[in-house]
DNA sequence: CTGGGTGCAAAAGGTTTGCAACACT
DNA sequence: AGTGTTGCAAACCTTTTGCACCCAG
């Protein structure tokens, strides 16, 4: 319970950084909505909704500290926002995103399906992948459906 | 010979559109430059080199024009500017990027890698693949050799 | 107590829009 | 001639920055 929570203060104490409300209610956030891709604005929203009104320079700045730290990683689906997802630990690379051209769902996908593309981009190009990004449009089931 | 142009001026024809100078200027910028990655103020600053000067709000809308054509497409790099590549009309889906996190070099990538992948995501997601974007980071060949 | 953190408001950076003048067709 | 197009400047939207005040350790 709240794993999370005990491994961001260990990790900010260990750089001399502190543990305010402000941090603990956006980390929070992340955690509620682990589904969804925010941006600075919702989540601001988001708080003010919980009834914590916070700067809109704080959650800019402990945007970019969560990534830093590795807590969310940046997403970007086109729409003119930075984004961010909590990032599970227990994924190698980022995840990728299928994305609905009919409701607009994002799905994440945890397959890693491009393994063999690696080598495939190493032996034709000679380029040592380190990681990608793949974003796959589409049609989703329940739109099929319909 | 300039078939692009012909192309071009018919296709705006079928619309009711103008073949301005303007628009000459731009669309044989992206034939120069087929191997980069232009925003528009690069676009706006390479005209000027060439001696044409041309409005802000003009470049923006003729990158909207000729990608709702389809003679350009939208390439996000992460890096703030939204950026325009050359089409190849041969292409089936857009072909990806291979982006070397040294020398910030983005070489395109023509392979269609992923056409086993649409029958993955699609069995295990009922999803149905139109199309993908892929960005692959890591160390170019050069950089590597350095 | 003291250095890091916050909030405000201003600035920055990229893109869009309104409008009068202009130029393809 | 008439409609689409241009250029300017202002507006817009998202993100960043400076600075005085605040609070976690």
């Amino acid at each position: 319970m709240n794993k999370k929570i005990n491994n961001f203060e260990k990790q900010l104490k260990d750089n001399n950084l502190k543990l305010t409300g402000q941090r603990k209610i956006i980390l929070n956030l992340f955690e509620e909505n682990s589904d969804k891709h925010l941006n600075a604005v919702e989540i601001q929203k988001a708080a003010l909704q919980q009834g914590n009104r916070i700067g809109t320079a704080t959650v800019y700045r402990t945007l970019d500290l969560l990534e830093k730290l590795g807590f969310v990683s940046k997403i970007n689906l086109d729409d003119s926002y930075i984004r961010y997802q909590f990032v599970d630990t227990k994924e190698e690379h980022e995840h990728h995103h299928l994305i609905c051209e009919r409701c607009g769902k994002v799905i994440d996908m945890q397959d890693d399906l491009l393994d063999s593309l690696e080598k495939q981009v190493h032996d034709k190009y000679g380029f040592n992948v380190t990681n990608h990004k793949v974003r796959i449009y589409g049609v989703c089931k329940e739109c099929l459906s319909k």
